[in-house]
Order: structure tokens, then C-alpha cells, then sequence
DNA sequence: ATAAAACTTGATGTTAACTCTAAGTCAACA
DNA sequence: TGTTGACTTAGAGTTAACATCAAGTTTTAT
């Protein structure tokens, strides 16, 4: 029973190469193997692959999880310190995500500030459009 | 006159490596010099690293930047091709935002189970903390 | 005038997170 | 039964974006 590797990829979106990775850094402790050595995952695996992508998704680095699986492996008396380790991680997505929309409002005047140039250049000289190379200044 | 690396360092939050990495990389081109080969940046370069910042800063990549740059030193006739790769650079920039937030969604529900599991543990025993080691499966 | 601080270059080193290769073993089907 | 395709490993290679180093030159301050 359970799942191949390559039934595994293509439900977690990962391939088979970033699974075979994750295991060896120890993000995913005692695949279940046949005799022959072929790893056959359980639903607790994917569950527990779900988790991962989840805080891989947000930007966690494959060393903090690390830390967090290792924090699991102790068993139920570091409850405490995941539950703050998730905590803080989503303050720190949650703050990424405000800085997003600042840079995106930088990105926004930028863009009004390029239609603006271009539709004067239209009105401009719309035939003459060759003009000698300048350096990157017109911002 | 200008400003030296430095100042341009502090201005910008970039490191006077980096200033030098990007114009070796061609996303700034033509700073002057003085006679002995010192660079002073105008306000205009300033201008110009802004923008830089600001597409680095949503998650552009150098090399994509570097194609901006390219397009702009090529003239207005290029502008609408920028102002086309800054829209579409905005609307990559939301969708990721976008996603960004479902992720986020995920990692609340994970808190919520695993702040869940905590409680319990605490009214259980809260004096007998060791625990066997197991597998992190109690996901 | 001289010592310290800042600047220069080119080249090599680093880190994260994969990604691929080689060389072999195993499983499924015609 | 053979051959194709999936699986295994260890280890090397890749990419982006810097960071560091060495060795020299220039500027600034005392």
C-alpha cells in the first residue's frame, strides 16, 4: 500500500528529485520502504508534506523547517514552542505582504509616470520614431 | 559633484558591493568618474537606481531588470514595450500577493490545530512532560 | 608628510535550493 | 523472457545574487 514517489510529486506539486532532497535534509523522517529499498508514502507522510509545502510556500527557509521537524521528533512537550515558531513565522508573512503592497505602489507611479511619457511621445512625432541612443536617464 | 559610493550606499540601503555588482551587471550604465577613476553618481543615477530598487524589491530578477534597462537604453521608442513589462510585472507582483494570502490561510488553520493540540496536552498532564520520541506524524 | 580611510579591479568564494548524472536495481508487460 | 520504464544512491553541477579577498591607488585628516 501507500504511494509511490511519482504519485507523491504530482499531488504535492514537487518532483521526485525535491522529495528524495527533503527526506535526505531530514524534513521527512522514516519513509516507509519495500524490502527492495523503493519508499512507499502513508497519508501521514503527505499529510505531513502538506505542512511543509505549506511553510515552504510562505517563504520559510528549508533550515527553519528543519528546526521545526526537529522540534516535532521531541514529541508533544514542544507543542508550545511550534505553535509560537507558526506564530511568529505568519507575523513575518503577514509584515512581507504589507511591504509588498508598498513597493507595489512605487511600481504603480512608476507606470504612470512611463504612460505619461509614452502618450506624449505619440502626440509627439508619431513617424519619427528613431531617436539617438541616450543613456538609461529619462526616468 | 555627486555623490560618492557610499553616500549612495546609505541613500539607497544597497551595500557599495552591490552598486558595483549592478553596474558590472549593466542595470546602471555610464556613471562618471572623476579623473583617477572614482565614481560620482549623479541624480539622475539616483533616480535611476530607484526604479531598480523598486523592481527588485516586488522579486524582479536581475537579469529581467537588466532587459529593462536594455529596452531603455534603446530610447522611447521602447517605451511602450516598458510600460507593457511594468504592467505585467504589477499584475505578477498582485497574483503573488494573491497567493501569498491563501498560503497564509493555511498556515492560520495550521496554529489553530496545533494550538488546539496544546491545550489538550496542557489539561492532560501537566507535570508528566517527557514523551517518547515518535515520528512527526501527530500532524 | 604621512597614516588612515576610502576607492579601485579582477577573481574567487558562499549560500540556498535545487537539478542532474551515472551506474546500478527492480517491476510490469508483451 | 526480455526490454522498457521507474526506482535507488552518492555525488557533482547549476543558478542567482551577492560577499570576500588581495593588492594596489587615492583622498582626507592630522
Amino acid at each position: 500500500m501507500g504511494y509511490t514517489i511519482k504519485q507523491v510529486a504530482e499531488k504535492t506539486k514537487l518532483s521526485a528529485h525535491v522529495l528524495r532532497y527533503y527526506e535526505k535534509e531530514g524534513l521527512l523522517a522514516h519513509v516507509n520502504r519495500s524490502q527492495s529499498g523503493i519508499r512507499h508514502y502513508s497519508e501521514d507522510d503527505l499529510e505531513w508534506l502538506g505542512l511543509i509545502c505549506c511553510l515552504k510556500n510562505t517563504g520559510m527557509s528549508i533550515k527553519q523547517i528543519k528546526a521545526f521537524v526537529d522540534l516535532s521528533a521531541q514529541g508533544k512537550k514542544t507543542l508550545r514552542q511550534r505553535c509560537d515558531m507558526l506564530r511568529e513565522h505568519k507575523c513575518a508573512v503577514e509584515a512581507q505582504i504589507q511591504e509588498m503592497y508598498r513597493h507595489l505602489d512605487k511600481v504603480s507611479h512608476k507606470i504612470a509616470y512611463f504612460s505619461r511619457q509614452y502618450e506624449e511621445y505619440q502626440r509627439e512625432e508619431p513617424r519619427d520614431n528613431v531617436v539617438p541612443l541616450r543613456k538609461p536617464a529619462e526616468q
